[in-house]
DNA sequence: GCCAACGTTGGC
DNA sequence: GCCAACGTTGGC
């Protein structure tokens, strides 16, 4: 399904690393790390590409919306934090020999000018069927359709961002 | 804070 | 391999 996607949506607690954590980091590259579901693993290890688009989506807080634009600067690799016994993702499981969860980089690119709510993006006729919308979807890593993207931008008062994302 | 939906675990 | 119990996610 997700095959020749080029657009992705993730997901994350802005209480745990928010876009402007992101916006922080050096070069506002991080890992996306802490991932520890298989349906998602299998995106971050066999489709997400460098040069990917992300749509950056806060989740679990008064008003869940996607607040902004990354891109992927590094394919999927072994997420060295199911290595770490200090880490709250710690997982014995996983050796280094047979990584079991894996992860990206991305790259910050820019906050939406408008926010988009999950009110803001059902008043779309194409946005009302994006996964993240979906009752029960917790997807945490989830493709986006070309259209979508493009949507998502303009929507989002992005019309001028540089294509190549 | 509630709770529905979902994924995972583990007994059998 | 089934499926009930449990833990987590995440909107509301």
């Amino acid at each position: 399904m997700a095959e020749n996607c080029r657009y992705w949506l993730m997901k994350s607690e802005p209480g745990c690393f928010s876009i402007d954590d992101l916006k922080d980091c050096p070069d506002g590259i991080s890992p996306w790390d802490g991932v520890r579901n298989y349906q998602a693993r299998n995106l971050l290890r066999d489709e997400i590409k460098a040069g990917d688009g992300v749509l950056f989506y806060h989740s679990n807080i008064r008003e869940p919306a996607i607040v902004g634009v990354a891109r992927v600067v590094r394919a999927g690799y072994p997420d060295h934090t199911a290595r770490d016994p200090q880490s709250e993702h710690f997982d014995p499981r996983s050796t280094d020999a047979a990584p079991i969860w894996y992860m990206v980089d991305v790259q910050y690119v820019a906050h939406l000018v408008r926010p988009l709510t999950r009110d803001d993006l059902r008043q779309h006729p194409r946005l009302m069927d994006m996964a993240v919308l979906k009752r029960g979807n917790r997807l945490s890593v989830q493709p986006v359709s070309e259209e979508q993207w493009r949507d998502v931008l303009r929507f989002g008062g992005m019309s001028e961002l540089p294509d190549k994302i």
